[in-house]
DNA sequence: CTAGGGTTAG
């Protein structure tokens, strides 16, 4: 029985969104008609679930590859700061004279930001002509994660002016821009703009930004009822806990023992809380306490997250140099 | 049917 390419190519693309690389791959690896489409798709989940040497991996096992491609495995060379390979990979676009491909360039112009090249990415982004709101998030965030947090505002004024309307990740770069620069005041408003001017419901990850700027500047208080005030479905651990280390940081231990007893209240189950508690207590010499945190921890069994995340990275770590001189080599047959 | 942007600790 043999199965029909459309529908597998669509098959495999769901396993990848679905997190499950091992089903896609057992797909993929069933068709019989594999075409452009079907590799492609591939691409795209090993990249979608974080595995970019894979992604790598399967271009040379393909040997071509077609434009369409082009953003993964630009994606993929970011992810692992491969930015020579990925630069073979701007070659090959620049010869195919596929210009005005706006997935393709925002794909480099992120790449290369988060390579460090920020003024090379800029160039890149001057002369785009399409661009759209990733685009434009692009670089915001490229100079907002370089230490150009001035930069990244103003480039957000003019994407508003242009027209382009913001949405929640734009202010994840915004917020992040005036975090690592200092910029409390422009934080506060453009926290009020996101949710006043544009209605967007500030995230977890924007009240991280939020009580990372607010923490640097020591205002310790503003940042404690700011996610008090966030009663909706935000009191997740992980925001406390940036809270906690802005505390630490301060040695204001009084709000770091409040906010670790939160943590720990919030969700029992997470080791950390009790970790950074016991570690509050040792920081003003309470040992006493801090014995009593950890054999509470103990009594209620709470063990460290079953994530995977450290062997992945472990594996990361060991993996070999990429070749992609294959991309070079065979794109000239690929048309 | 397939592609690009976000958190997080020196």
């Amino acid at each position: 029985m043999r199965g029909n390419v459309v529908v597998e190519s669509s098959l495999l693309d769901m396993y990848g969104k679905c997190g499950d690389v091992g089903c896609a791959r057992v797909v993929f690896d069933g068709l019989e008609g594999r075409n452009w489409v079907s590799w492609t798709a591939m691409l795209g989940v090993y990249c979608h679930n974080g595995e970019s040497e894979s992604v790598l991996g399967l271009v040379r096992e393909w040997g071509v590859v077609d434009v369409y491609s082009f953003g993964t495995i630009i994606r993929a060379c970011s992810a692992l700061a491969a930015v020579r390979q990925g630069k073979e990979v701007h070659c090959q676009y620049v010869r195919k004279g596929g210009w005005k491909d706006v997935v393709v360039e925002s794909a480099l112009v992120d790449m290369y930001a988060k390579c460090g090249s920020v003024d090379f990415a800029y160039r890149l982004f001057s002369r785009m002509e399409v661009r759209n709101l990733i685009t434009w998030n692009s670089m915001i965030g490229g100079f907002a994660q370089n230490g150009r947090g001035q930069e990244g505002l103003e480039l957000f004024e003019e994407m508003v002016k242009e027209g382009v309307r913001p949405d929640g990740i734009s202010f994840v770069n915004v917020l992040f821009a005036c975090s690592h620069n200092g910029l409390v005041d422009h934080g506060r408003r453009y926290f009020d703009l996101m949710k006043r001017e544009y209605g967007i419901r500030p995230g977890v990850v924007h009240y991280t930004c939020m009580i990372d700027l607010l923490g640097r500047a020591e205002l310790i208080q503003e940042a404690e009822s700011l996610l008090e005030a966030a009663d909706c479905g935000y009191d997740h651990h992980s925001v406390w806990a940036v809270l906690l280390g802005a505390c630490t940081k301060c040695s204001d231990y009084i709000t770091a023992e409040r906010v670790a007893k939160k943590m720990i209240q919030l969700d029992p189950e997470f080791h950390l809380s009790y970790v950074l508690l016991s570690n509050v207590y040792r920081a003003v010499g309470r040992w006493n306490d801090a014995q009593e945190i950890r054999r509470l921890m103990e009594e209620r069994g709470v063990k460290k997250m079953p994530g995977t995340s450290w062997v992945e990275s472990e594996k990361q770590k060991g993996s070999p140099s990429f070749d992609l001189s294959i991309v070079g080599r065979s794109m000239g047959e690929a048309a």
